[in-house]
DNA sequence: GTTGAGCGTT
């Protein structure tokens, strides 16, 4: 499994968006979009979790592209806080 | 009722 960052995000975009977005290319195991924690606003990015191998081509296919009215960034996501 | 480069909660 891989994460991948999604970026300039409209602020109106939902986690169904962008599961659709990325489902037309690969199989899409997980979207998650990063909402403030205090006011629960979003804050225009999220992270979609695919297959392995399905992950360098939803970035090559997804980045750059329209979504929402806004041209997204997707990259592969950098590793999280190791929870000790 | 806002904002615009970035990297996420249990």
């Amino acid at each position: 499994m891989k994460t991948l960052y999604v970026g300039n995000l409209p602020w109106s975009t939902t986690e169904e968006e962008l599961e659709r977005a990325f489902s037309q290319v690969v199989e899409v195991k997980g979207c998650r979009i990063i909402t403030d924690r205090a006011t629960g606003r979003s804050r225009g990015f999220g992270f979609v979790e695919v297959d392995d191998a399905d992950g360098e081509r939803a970035v090559e296919a997804m980045n750059g592209t329209m979504l929402g009215g806004r041209q997204i960034t997707v990259n592969e996501a950098r590793p999280r806080q190791p929870k000790y």
